[in-house]
DNA sequence: GGGATATTTCGGTGCCCGCCGAACCGACCG
DNA sequence: CGGTCGGTTCGGCGGGCACCGAAATATCCC
C-alpha cells in the first residue's frame, strides 16, 4: 500500500537534511547544548522502533503549485515528457526536471526513458486515487477562460474525458446514473454491482472476475470535477473504458485527455442504457 | 464536497498574495513588462470561467511537519486543546496557534471555544477519510521508543484504539476478518455488506437503513497503521463502534485515543464472531 | 479584585525552496 | 559530421514561512 520509491534508485530524496534529529528540540539549538538521548540499554519484548506515515513529507510533494498542476495533469492516465509539462505548468524546463526528480524519488510518479525523451506518468491506481481524494476535498480556483480556442477546448473535456484509467465527463456522469436507475449498479453500502450489474458486464464483453488488480477496490466513485457528481471508477470503472477503447466506441482525441465517442459507441450507449443524443453528441458539433 | 472556509470567516488565507496573477508569466517580471491581458469582450455561450481544484494549498497545510502531527494526533476524532497539540508536536504554544488558524481557515478544522479553552477538531468524516487516504500512502518514518511507559502505551494502541469515528487496531481487525470469514462482510466488488451482514447488525442492535450522513460512503475499509491490514469503516464501522460504546462493550481510556474491551464486549465479540481469547484480551495484563 | 492559566498578537530571525538562465550532455536527423 | 532538440546540472537570487520569546488579552478561581 505504501508508495516504494524502490523501483528507480536506491537513494531516496537525497537532498533532505536529516528531518528526525534536528527536531526533538524544536528549532534552534539553544536549548539543550549536549543531546545526550539517555542511553537506556534495555531488551525490549516489544519492537523497539515505531513507524508512523510521514504525512508532512508526501504532503510536501503536492504542497508546490508547479508540482501539483504536473500530478493533476498526470490524472488524465498517460505519460507525458519533461517538456509538455514544462510548457503545462507554464515553468522553465529546468525547473520542472527538478521537480520530477522528486516526485519520482517520492514515489508518486515512474519515468520510462525512450532515447532523448524522459516520459513519466503516475506510479499506478493507488497514486492515482490518492490525488482524486485529495482534489475532490480542495477548494476551487477560477481562473478565466483566455481565448475561444480554450473554450473550446475547456468544452469538449467536459463532455468526455479521461480520468487516469476511467472514462469522465458528462457522458461518465450519464452512464453512471443510468446504471443505478437500471439497478445495475447499487448504492446501499457504497456503490456495488447488483446480478444484473454482473450480467450486464458480461454481455458488454466484461468478464466480471475480479478485472484486473486484486488488492485494489473493484468499484469506487470518482467525483467529477466539470459535473461535480460522481462517475463511475476503480476496476470496474477502468475495464470498461478499457472495453470502450478495445470495441472502438470511444477514441482518444490525439494526444490530449480529451475522448470522443465514436458513432459506434453511440449506438451502445443508446441502445444498452438509454442515453439520449443530447448528452451523446459533442457539445454544438 | 468541497472543504468550506465559510464556517469561520470571511476571511481566506489573508497572507497569500494573489497567486494567480503573478503566476502567468512565471517569476520575476522581467519578460513581459506590460501585461496587457488581451480585453477580449465576448457575449460567451459558455461559462466564461472554469475552476480546478487548488490542490497545492490543501496539500500545503498537511506540508508542515507540525501541521501533520497535528492532523494525525486528531485523527483519533477526539477535540484537543491549542495546549495539548503543543505539547504533542513539541513546539511552542503560540506557533500552534498559527497553525491552528490556518487549519480551521483551510476548512480541515473546527473549533469550538468554550470559555478559555480553545477546542480544535476535524471537520468531519470526509475530512477525516481524505487525511486518512494520503496517511496510508505516506511512507514510513520510524521513531525509537523512548521509554518503558512509552512502550506499553504504543502496546495498549496497537490492541485497541479510535481512529476518528470507528475502532481501530488488532481488535478492529480481528472483527473485520471474522465478519468476512462468516460472510457477513462480501468483497466481490469492494467491501459490502451481505444479506447475512445487514441482519447481523439489526441483531446487535444497528438499524441498517443508512446509519448517520446521508452522502458518504456507508462502508469502505482503512488501513490499520499497526497491522497494515484494512478494518472496517465508513458509516457503518463508525455506527458499530458507537453502538460498541453505548453498550458498554468498549470504554475509552481516559481522555486518550486508547480504548478498552470489557467484559461484556469480550463476550459479545466471543459469542457473536467466535474471537479468541488471545485478541480479546489487553497485551500482557 | 487579584492571581493563575489559556490563548493570542507581534517583531524578528533564519532557513528552506522554487525559480531562472546559461552551460553542458546526449540523442536524433539530414 | 554539424545542426537541432530534449533533458540535465549549477550558481544565484528572492520570497515565503516556521519558529521563538515577550508582551498583551481573556477567562476562571478564590
Amino acid at each position: 500500500m505504501t508508495v516504494t520509491p524502490a523501483l528507480t534508485s536506491a537513494q531516496t530524496t537525497p537532498t533532505q537534511t536529516t528531518p528526525t534529529a534536528a527536531r526533538t528540540t524544536p528549532a534552534s539549538g539553544r536549548t539543550t547544548p549536549a543531546p545526550v538521548p539517555t542511553p537506556r540499554v534495555q531488551t525490549t519484548p516489544t519492537p523497539d522502533s515505531i513507524s508512523a506515515p510521514d504525512l508532512a513529507s508526501l504532503a510536501g510533494l503536492l504542497a508546490d503549485r508547479t508540482r501539483a498542476s504536473i500530478c493533476l495533469a498526470l490524472l488524465d492516465g498517460r505519460a507525458w515528457t519533461a517538456t509538455e509539462l514544462a510548457q503545462h505548468a507554464g515553468v522553465a524546463r529546468s525547473t520542472v526536471t527538478g521537480h520530477l526528480h522528486q516526485l519520482v524519488a517520492g514515489g508518486l510518479l515512474e519515468e520510462a526513458r525512450q532515447g532523448r525523451h524522459r516520459y513519466v506518468r503516475l506510479s499506478g491506481p493507488a497514486t492515482a486515487e490518492m490525488i482524486e481524494s485529495l482534489a475532490s476535498h480542495a477548494p476551487l480556483r477560477t481562473t478565466p477562460v483566455r481565448s475561444l480556442r480554450d473554450a473550446n477546448r475547456r468544452r469538449a473535456l467536459a463532455h468526455a474525458r479521461s480520468c487516469y484509467d476511467h472514462l469522465a465527463g458528462a457522458v461518465a456522469v450519464a452512464i453512471t446514473d443510468a446504471m443505478t436507475e437500471r439497478a445495475l449498479l447499487a448504492w446501499d453500502y457504497g456503490p456495488s454491482l447488483s446480478e444484473d450489474g454482473k450480467a450486464w458486464l458480461r454481455d458488454m464483453g466484461i468478464d466480471d472476475h475480479r478485472p484486473l488488480g486484486s488488492c485494489r477496490a473493484h468499484i469506487r466513485t470518482c467525483l467529477d470535477w466539470t459535473e461535480r457528481r460522481p462517475h463511475l471508477a476503480g476496476a470496474v470503472g477502468a475495464a470498461l473504458f478499457q472495453r470502450a477503447l478495445d470495441a472502438g466506441w470511444v477514441t482518444r482525441r490525439g494526444t490530449t485527455r480529451g475522448v470522443e465517442l465514436t458513432d459506434a459507441g453511440r449506438a451502445v450507449f443508446r441502445t444498452q442504457l438509454g442515453l439520449s443524443d443530447e448528452v451523446l453528441s459533442p457539445p454544438q458539433g
